[in-house]
DNA sequence: TTACAACTGTTGTCTATACAACAAAGGTAG
DNA sequence: CTACCTTTGTTGTATAGACAACAGTTGTAA
């Protein structure tokens, strides 16, 4: 649906910044659409996030700032973050041997079933896109989010 | 920057995948931006947000479900959101003469008078675009970007 | 070695958000 | 008119987030 309609905006000043709010408003679409995917089971998407940094990384564990760094959206507390997701045991933490600042983060065997389970849902989820664009298209808006970020 | 980089993953499954992180990334990309614009002002882009829609719709005061449909994000609890700017001075609540249940919400002159400073503001922030991308790139993207949402 | 700065995480506090239960007013069918 | 359903908004509660102060560890330079 056009953006004037979903927020019954008449017009915008330019399509610069009618750019702005569709991506803003886009991403926040998307955003809840996963999330509803997620809450099934009872992940938030920023939880999911953290397992697949995770997983990405085995075998090697990461500490917090680490996973901070990569991920989608830099919040604060990562701390109680991975800690809700170590009393679900999808994750363990300890002391890191070389510098007991650190913690060493992994994904447990059943963090990993869990992303496993999701998998196929969220590339069912990813796939839906093509029924909206081309790939030719993607790559395009792919290009073209990657300039406005710079 | 790539976002690859950005999030340090070193690639995605499908053009797709890497379209519907990079929206969601760059969104929320953007709205830091405002809202670190905003916060000199005091102001959530979420109550910014509701300013415009008063203004957009001055002089006809709005109920708190119309405000609800024009929002970009679309939270529950509309009824504090608004509070908050009530005791700020920005707006006023009144009971609906024509329907009890309803409120009238109306922006004052002083939610004006910010809304004025800030729009030379917004305007400059919403030119940045224009030095990334050109304007038929911000129509193209524009027009995926309605395409995904259908 | 000591002092100090930088790094890494944790905690407290305040605000925002999601979600659901509730309540008041209005509309409608018998 | 009464009973009931819908509309509109409010409130309580639990969870998440921003932000800043704090604390322990490490590295480094005098």
């Amino acid at each position: 649906m056009k953006l004037e309609d979903e927020i019954k905006q008449k017009k915008f000043k330019s399509e610069y910044q009618r750019a702005k709010l569709n991506i803003v408003y886009t991403g926040s679409w998307l955003e809840v659409n996963i999330a509803h995917v997620l809450k099934q089971y009872d992940l938030s998407s920023q939880q999911y996030n953290v397992l697949r940094i995770l997983r990405g990384s085995k075998p090697n564990p990461l500490n917090l700032l680490d996973i901070q760094e990569r991920m989608m959206d830099k919040m604060s507390n990562t701390t109680r973050l991975v800690e809700k997701l170590r009393q679900k045991g999808l994750l363990t933490r300890n002391q890191c041997e070389s510098n007991r600042r650190k913690v060493d983060i992994e994904i447990t065997g059943k963090g990993i079933n869990l992303l496993k389970e999701l998998d196929p849902i969220m590339d069912r989820n990813d796939e839906l896109l093509s029924k909206k664009i081309t790939k030719e298209e993607a790559v395009l808006l792919n290009d073209l989010l990657d300039r406005i970020r710079d």
